[in-house]
DNA sequence: TGTACATCAGTGAACGCGCGTTCACTGATGTAC
DNA sequence: TGTACATCAGTGAACGCGCGTTCACTGATGTAC
């Protein structure tokens, strides 16, 4: 690991140092000097790659909004095989973020920190967001207009099931005694939303 | 405010300052000795009520659950006029004490706080699950047994959906720029979920 | 009603701690010739 | 290939800060007689 006076990679080493102290002790537990001994560094070598704990943590959500994004990407896949399949696999993919990439995922979503105030920042975050929203907008137009709500109202509610079922099931606390997986839960939810909007037939 | 050298009702001050710096900067934003400035008294008095920053957070969110399992029980109304609208109203409930009672919310669901290392607390947070599982119990009944759900399943549904409206859509971050309320968006996602379960019409 | 006294809520000083951030510096790296 | 030198990543000491928590204390309150 430790390479002599110049470390090599000290900006990435960082992040990945930030990323494995928020999945442990959450977002607020973190501090600046922390990740910087646990990549053997001084506190102040940071500031030779980040303007302070503010940016460091804004970068860890911004390269997780750069997976996530491609992760929905990849899950939508265009479209393809039908705009359901498409978009109940973008719902999955969604809860495997979660999984996959818990201090991504809490850097992101639970960490207080103000997206907009990083303008890279906020255009991934937006990025993200459109894949769900054109998969709900393709899913829509399966409906017939007088049924059929706003594609962004859709992908609001699927993206807030799909958070809250995060928050609430997949951390320790506080529903934590659920007999469901959240992915059963979700998935569950999903296809009885989609069955309520006429998208599925009426029974299992 | 002051009225001598004893406060008269320190515990209680000490809550509701605690709340009130809550809702304002965030859980973790909230110090113990903030709030003992907040109500004009030393942080070493605060240790006469409370063994730490710890147990105030808890009973700031004990406090909490006591409002919410009371608000949610009003609204189920012993499951009256109709199963379907008292489930309805529960699920307005949910939404209408996080706008109400932001300090509470926070402190029950984004503190990190562990509800099971405080056992009154664990236990009026059960309560207040109980009743919306309660309202789902009795839903379910209304649904042929083959297409029935099982009710703990239908209400972590719903608080899912619940909490993910709350916390992406009324917070600030980082969906702020969604064109509805988050009334209306739990509305219709409520409903339009209902209907999947084939307890509301196919069409409005 | 008045005095003596026990109770105990809140004081104020002190502690050790780890934080984020700054600064002048040093020494490894890599380029120019 | 070898030397001189500019660059700049990381050092280490220092700072001021507010935190949570402890302790011996003080003085207001309220009860017993």
């Amino acid at each position: 690991m430790k390479q002599g006076y110049h470390h090599g990679n000290l900006r990435q080493a960082l992040v990945e140092a930030a990323l494995a102290l928020i999945a442990e002790k959450g977002p607020q537990g973190f501090t600046l000097s922390e990740a910087a001994k646990a990549v053997d560094v001084t506190p102040a070598a940071v500031y030779r790659h980040f303007a302070g704990r503010d940016q460091l943590i804004a970068e860890v959500a911004r390269q997780g909004y750069v997976i996530f994004a491609a992760l929905m990407e990849f899950a939508y896949d265009g479209g393809k095989p039908t705009a359901l399949a498409a978009f109940e696999a973008t719902g999955r993919a969604y809860l495997a973020f979660a999984r996959k990439y818990p201090g991504h995922y809490m850097a992101m979503f639970e960490s207080g920190l103000n997206v907009n105030a990083w303008p890279d920042l906020a255009l991934v975050a937006q990025k993200a967001r459109d894949v769900l929203e054109r998969a709900a907008a393709q899913l829509a137009q399966n409906l017939d207009p007088p049924r059929r709500p706003p594609a962004s109202m859709v992908s609001a509610h699927i993206w807030a099931m799909s958070h809250g079922v995060v928050e609430l099931f997949m951390r320790g606390q506080p529903g934590a005694k659920s007999p469901f997986t959240p992915e059963d839960l979700l998935e569950a939810g999903i296809g009885i939303y989609l069955r309520g909007l006429g998208l599925l037939p009426p029974d299992r």
